[in-house]
DNA sequence: TTATAATATTCGTATAGACGAATTATGAAA
DNA sequence: TTTCATAATTCGTCTATACGAATATTATAA
């Protein structure tokens, strides 16, 4: 039932590699080592021991994928990330940002069981506090919103989630607090200009700019 | 504030020599190998690195003492152990047995934010699901009730606590579940056959007998 | 096509944590 | 006091996880 016990980091990785085949293709080493703050050295070492022990295959381009054995324990631990992001923010009363780190640690900890019944405690959410849908049984393609920062100036939008690159910035998410640029927030994009790397944005009656590479990391509908 | 991030494995050796220096003196570096489930080699290099990093120390004839650094850690990780059960327990509906296995794990993702949360989401709970008081702020001396082993035959108590090394083995924690031996629960002392190593038992209506050595690791008023 | 930047790979090193086997203490009982 | 069981200690070995430095290998841009 149960594999041979992963550790801690082998789930992160498998968790880095998922998510960023969710945003960018194609999957490199170089990426991953980024995302997991590691260097190229560790980075090759650990993806030779999740390739021997069938996590992950790397193909012609150096191109990093997962197995179904790989993207299974990825998907649940996402899950379990997601499900302790809302226990810690809809029962213990956690902000953003805090949820986000401290489900960090505390996904490795959850076993099936647990997740189940954190699941129905929860009322079975479909969807983690910064909007991203939390695989399940029915889990269907992760179609996302737009990304932010394709949204032409003039237009208003609806805020449908952080993704997960985001959520990893604190800094980012710390602001996005701020400015009240939550799930389901109405934004207008006032201007949008690639030139300086910045738009424009409004909620409610606040205005402020934010830097289109963060943009990229929320999308909306 | 903060101490240098412990790892899972020191936490749980610092729980353990703690656990037994509350029931048996002095605490000598087989008895915690043990607990443990360790080799004897692998207990003394911990043991030096533990003491390099002072939270213990070796005194004459081998006894290991914690310092004060060592204390607070144990301390803190028996809160939320016992947080985590009382989490496990109250809210997601686990069993006592299953409570106390994953409580294991998740005690080390918890950070002091959210334990402090978690006790005021469970209304400060003063004892863990097994009956033992949860460490804290206004954390008197934990005395505790008599052995069940020590009751003469004919008495009738009631059940406190099932102490921490009780709390480890999961068969024991089985067969109470399986005869309502929860803490609350009256317990009559039919007989006691320290020849045979077993006394006799009486839970409502339920006659059963169990080992002097298990009874020793209940405690009753 | 070649130079350059990005990547990957190898090598040596380190620490935490674990083992077993062998050896040395040490304390308690005879 | 000697003996014996229990403990402690040393030694060699292993894996996972990390680093940095050096070297190869690719890819891309000029």
């Amino acid at each position: 039932m149960e594999q041979p016990k992963l550790t801690p980091a082998t789930e992160d990785y498998l968790k880095a590699i998922y998510v960023l085949g969710e945003e960018v293709e194609p999957v490199i080493a170089a990426r991953v080592a980024d995302e997991m703050g590691v260097s190229p050295s560790t980075m090759f070492s650990t993806l030779r021991r999740l390739e021997r022990e069938g996590y992950v295959r790397v193909e012609r381009r150096k191109e990093i994928h997962l197995t179904g054995k790989g993207r299974k324990v990825a998907e649940g631990i996402l899950r379990r990330h997601y499900l302790t992001e809302r226990l810690l923010t809809d029962l213990l009363g956690l902000d953003w940002v805090k949820a986000h780190q401290e489900a960090h640690r505390l996904e490795h900890a959850i076993s099936s069981e647990v997740e189940e019944r954190l699941a129905k405690l929860l009322h079975h959410p479909t969807t983690c506090p910064h909007g991203n849908p939390i695989p399940g049984k029915g889990f269907s393609s992760r179609r996302k919103g737009l990304p932010l920062d394709r949204v032409p100036a003039g237009r208003e939008v609806v805020l449908e989630s952080i993704t997960e690159g985001g959520e990893r910035d604190s800094r980012l998410l710390g602001f996005l607090q701020q400015h009240h640029l939550f799930p389901g927030a109405r934004v207008q994009v006032l201007d949008v200009a690639p030139s300086l790397g910045i738009m424009s944005l409004k909620v409610g009656r606040d205005e402020f700019s934010l830097g289109i590479e963060a943009a990229k990391k929320i999308r909306v509908r």
